[in-house]
DNA sequence: ACCTGAAATATTTTT
DNA sequence: TATTTCAGGT
C-alpha cells in the first residue's frame, strides 16, 4: 500500500507527464489513490489533468492499465481520452475500458449475460425504437393516442428506470398511473420475450447485477481498482449508483466536473452529485482547477459575474494569464434577420483579414433560431456547417439497412423482419403481416418461422405466398452471396439486392438524393468500421457492427478540419471552443427560455428556480467558448409558431458588468481586435503551438510565392519547414 | 395500397 | 410558419 515509494522510485521516468501542468492540475494528477474530486471551471484543462492522471497511476503508482476503468458519457469524449493516453504512453499502454456509462455496461452484460438474465445476442433499442415500440403496444392495448402520447410513456418509462424502478415495484394510485404502468408492464415483458434492452436498461440491468451477484461484483471490484470519471456533474442517480457498484469499499474515485456546466437537468442529471460527492466518498480530496487557458480575462470577468448569480455551487473563480482582450459585445437588432445579417458581416470582415470561417460559431438556444441565419449565411455565401438534427444512424434509409442485416443474422427478430418486410413495397402489406402475426403467435413461431410455414401451406392463396417466397429468398439470397464476401461489400449488396437503392434512384425527389449518398456512406463507415476495429472482414462482424452503431451515433469524425461556420445548439456547444462565439438569441424568454419560467405540465419538475439556474448555466457554458472575442446578439421581434412576437432583453444581460460589456451602435461597422490578423512575419523567434506537432520555436521564415513557409523546431518532432495555415497555430505567451 | 387534407404540435437530447 | 401524424376516402 506504500505508494509514495514507488512513485519516487519511478518518478524520473514519469516526470515527462507533469510537463507544463500548473500546481493545481499537478496536485490532482499524482494525489494519491482514494477519492478525489477535481472541479474543473470552463477550460481549465480537465481532459489533461484526466489523461495524465491515468498516466500516472500506470507510470507511478505502478497500476496495470487493466485495473483501470475511465467513464464518459460520450463516445467522442471516450476516444480523446483514450488517444491521449496512448499519445503519452504509446500505442496499446492506454487501457482497456475507457468507454461511455452505456457502451461499457453493453460489454459487461455481454460478457455476464448469463448472471443479468439475458440472452447473449440481446438488441440494443435506441430510443426512435422505443418510441415505435411503445406505440405498437399501446394500440395493441388499445391506448387512444389523443389520451396519452407515446412519448409520454416513454418519458415515464425512461424515468421509472433511471430511478431504479421496475414496473412491478410501482404501484399506481390513480388511474392515469395505472394506464402508465400497464404499458410500462407490458413493454418490459415485449423486451424481455424478445431480448431487447433500451438504453437505460444497459444501465439499470448492470446496476441489478452488481447489486444481486456477490460473485459479479467482487470480481469486477476486484479488477477495476480505479475508477474515473468526466463530466461528473451530469451523472444522475443511477450513474452514481453504478459508480459506487464498481469502487466498491475501495473508494478509488477519481471525479472531473463543473456545476456551473450543468445543463442536463432536465434529463435527471443530478450537479448536486458534485456537492455530495465528499459525503459519498468519505475522505475526499478536492481540487479546484480556476486557470483558464481559453479565454480572455474580459469574457471569463463577464462570465463569473453571471454566474455568481446561482448559489448551491462550489464558489470559484476563472482567471487567466491570457491578455484582457476586447469587451464583449453587444447587438440589439430590430429583428431577427437584422440579427442574422449582423452575425454574417462580422463574419465577413473577418474573413476578409484572413481568419478562417471555422473560427466563427453561432450558438443559440432553440433549434428553430438557425433558420435564419441559414438563409443570410446562404445567400452571403458562407459556408456553415450545422450541427445537431437527425444523426446519421437514425435516418430511415440506413436503419432500414441495418434491419436487413440483423435480419441476416436473427432471422427471428420480429422487429426487423416487420421493418423490412414490406420496404421496398413486395405486396405484403398490413392485411398479410397481421396474418403471420396471428399464425406466428398462435404456434409460438417466430415470424421468420411463420412465414416459412405459410409459404408451404397450399391453402393460402397463391399471391401472398408467391410475395413471401420472394422475400424469404431475397434475404436467403443476400446471406449467401455474403459468405464469400468483405465486409464492405456484404453491406453494399444488401443495399442493392434488397431493392432499397433502386427505390430511391426510381423517385425524382430531392431528399431522395441525399438518401442514396447516406447509403452510400453507410458503406464508407463499414470499411472504416473493419478498418478501426479488429473484427473480420466478412459477414461475421455484422453483429458487432449493429453494436457499434446503436451505442455511437457519432456523425462524421474529422468535420473539424472543414472550414466553415460552425452553427449549434448551447447544449452541443458544451466541451467545445471557438476564436470567435455569437451567442444569438439573448432574449427574456428565449434565453431563459419561457418553458424554464414556469413549472411544466407534465409536473416533472416545478422548481422554477432550479430551471432558471440551469437557463443561466446554459448561458455561462455559451460564453465561456470563446476564446478571443464575444458578442451577444438579440432582436426585439422574432417569428415564433408563425407569429411575430415582441422580445425584451434577457435578464442575464444585466448581470455583466458595464465594464465589460460594450453596445455596438446601431448601423456601425465593428472593428474590434479580434479581426487583427497574426502576421507569420511578427513570429520569427516566437514559441508557438501547432495543431498537429505540438510545441515548437519559430526559427526562420520564408516566402514561396503566395504561401509563407515558416522553419520550426519541434519539442517533439524535431525542425520542420511548415507552410503558414492560420487555423494550424496558437500564439504562446 | 396510396393519396389527401385536417389536426396537432413546436426547448434543450451525451446514449 | 413548418412539420409531422392520422383518419378517411378512393
Amino acid at each position: 500500500m506504500n505508494y509514495q515509494n514507488r512513485s519516487f522510485e519511478r518518478l524520473t521516468d514519469v516526470s515527462e507527464i507533469l510537463d507544463r501542468l500548473n500546481d493545481r492540475q499537478r496536485e490532482a494528477v499524482v494525489a494519491e489513490p482514494g477519492p478525489l474530486l477535481v472541479t474543473a471551471g470552463a477550460g481549465s484543462g480537465k481532459t489533461s489533468v484526466l489523461v495524465r492522471r491515468i498516466a500516472w497511476l500506470i507510470k507511478a503508482f505502478g497500476v496495470s492499465k487493466h485495473q483501470i476503468m475511465a467513464v464518459t458519457f460520450t463516445n467522442k469524449a471516450a476516444r480523446e481520452m483514450k488517444s491521449r493516453v496512448e499519445d503519452l504512453l504509446g500505442m496499446n499502454e492506454a487501457p482497456y475500458r475507457i468507454g461511455t456509462f452505456h457502451g461499457l455496461s453493453n460489454s459487461f452484460l455481454r460478457i455476464y449475460h448469463e448472471a443479468a438474465g439475458l440472452e447473449s445476442d440481446f438488441t440494443i433499442l435506441d430510443s426512435g425504437d422505443q418510441k415505435s415500440l411503445i406505440s405498437r403496444l399501446n394500440r395493441d392495448l388499445r391506448i387512444s393516442v389523443g389520451e396519452f402520447k407515446p412519448q409520454q410513456f416513454q418519458n415515464f418509462i425512461n424515468r421509472s428506470k433511471s430511478n431504479e424502478l421496475r414496473a412491478t415495484a410501482l404501484s399506481p394510485r390513480n388511474y392515469r398511473e395505472q394506464i402508465f404502468v400497464r404499458v410500462y408492464e407490458a413493454y418490459e415483458n415485449y423486451c424481455e420475450a424478445n431480448s431487447l434492452v433500451d438504453f437505460e436498461e444497459l444501465l439499470l440491468r448492470t446496476v441489478e447485477l452488481l447489486k444481486r451477484n456477490q460473485l459479479v461484483r467482487e470480481e469486477l471490484q476486484d479488477r477495476y481498482q480505479h475508477v474515473l470519471v468526466d463530466e461528473f456533474q451530469d451523472t444522475n442517480s443511477m450513474q452514481l449508483e453504478w459508480l459506487k457498484l464498481f469502487c466498491g469499499k475501495r473508494n478509488q474515485i477519481t471525479a472531473v466536473g463543473d456545476e456551473d456546466q450543468s445543463i442536463y437537468g432536465w434529463r435527471g442529471a443530478l450537479a448536486e452529485n458534485m456537492i455530495q460527492f465528499e459525503a459519498i466518498f468519505p475522505g475526499t480530496r478536492i481540487v479546484r482547477l480556476e486557470q483558464n487557458y481559453r479565454s480572455t480575462q474580459t469574457i471569463l470577468n463577464a462570465a463569473n459575474a453571471v454566474i455568481q448569480h446561482n448559489d448551491q455551487r462550489y464558489s470559484k473563480e476563472l482567471w487567466t494569464e491570457r491578455k484582457k482582450g476586447a469587451s464583449v459585445k453587444l447587438f440589439n437588432a430590430y429583428d431577427s434577420g437584422q440579427e442574422a445579417k449582423f452575425v454574417a458581416e462580422v463574419i465577413l470582415s473577418g474573413v476578409s483579414r484572413s481568419i478562417p470561417y471555422s473560427n466563427f460559431a453561432v450558438l443559440y438556444r432553440t433549434n428553430a433560431q438557425s433558420r435564419e441565419f441559414e438563409e443570410v449565411f446562404g445567400y452571403q455565401q458562407i459556408p456553415f456547417r450545422i450541427y445537431g438534427g437527425l444523426r446519421f444512424y437514425q435516418r430511415k434509409e440506413i436503419k432500414d439497412i441495418l434491419a436487413y442485416l440483423r435480419l441476416l443474422v436473427e432471422p427471428n427478430n420480429n422487429e426487423a423482419f416487420s421493418r423490412v418486410v414490406n420496404f421496398p413495397r413486395r405486396g405484403i402489406g398490413s392485411v398479410a403481416q397481421e396474418r403471420i402475426a396471428q399464425y406466428a403467435s398462435s404456434r409460438n413461431l417466430s415470424y421468420w418461422q411463420a412465414s416459412s410455414e405459410i409459404v408451404k401451406d397450399y391453402s393460402v392463396q397463391v399471391h401472398f405466398r408467391a410475395a413471401l417466397t420472394n422475400f424469404l429468398e431475397l434475404i436467403n439470397r443476400i446471406r449467401e452471396e455474403g459468405e464469400h464476401e468483405s465486409f464492405g461489400d456484404v453491406i453494399a449488396s444488401t443495399i442493392s439486392i434488397s431493392g432499397v437503392k433502386q427505390f430511391y434512384k426510381s423517385r425524382k425527389l430531392e431528399s431522395d438524393i441525399t438518401r442514396i449518398e447516406n447509403l452510400d456512406e453507410l458503406e464508407n463507415a463499414a470499411v472504416n468500421f473493419i478498418r478501426r476495429s479488429n473484427c473480420k472482414d466478412s459477414i461475421e462482424s455484422i453483429r458487432p457492427f449493429l453494436d457499434t452503431v446503436a451505442l455511437d451515433s457519432d456523425d462524421k469524425h474529422d468535420e473539424n478540419t472543414l472550414n466553415a461556420v460552425q452553427v449549434m445548439t448551447l447544449h452541443l456547444a458544451k466541451g467545445l471552443e471557438f476564436p470567435v462565439v455569437f451567442l444569438v438569441g439573448v432574449d427574456e424568454n428565449l434565453l431563459p427560455h419561457v418553458l424554464s419560467l414556469k413549472s411544466d405540465q407534465n409536473g416533472r419538475r416545478g422548481a422554477d428556480k432550479d430551471s432558471l439556474a440551469e437557463e443561466r448555466r446554459l448561458f455561462y457554458v455559451g460564453m465561456t467558448r470563446a476564446e478571443q472575442q464575444l458578442f451577444l446578439t438579440r432582436s426585439g421581434i422574432r417569428m415564433v409558431r408563425g407569429r411575430m412576437s415582441v422580445f425584451r432583453p434577457s435578464r442575464f444581460l444585466k448581470e455583466i458588468p458595464r465594464q465589460f460589456l460594450d453596445t455596438v451602435p446601431f448601423n456601425q461597422k465593428i472593428d474590434s481586435d479580434f479581426t487583427k490578423k497574426i502576421n507569420p512575419d511578427d513570429l520569427l523567434g516566437s514559441t508557438i503551438d501547432h495543431r498537429v506537432f505540438g510545441r515548437g520555436c519559430v526559427t526562420g521564415l520564408r516566402h514561396e510565392g503566395k504561401f509563407p513557409v515558416l522553419t520550426i523546431d519541434f519539442d517533439e518532432h524535431g525542425t520542420k519547414q511548415v507552410l503558414w495555415e492560420m487555423n494550424n497555430f496558437k500564439v504562446r505567451r
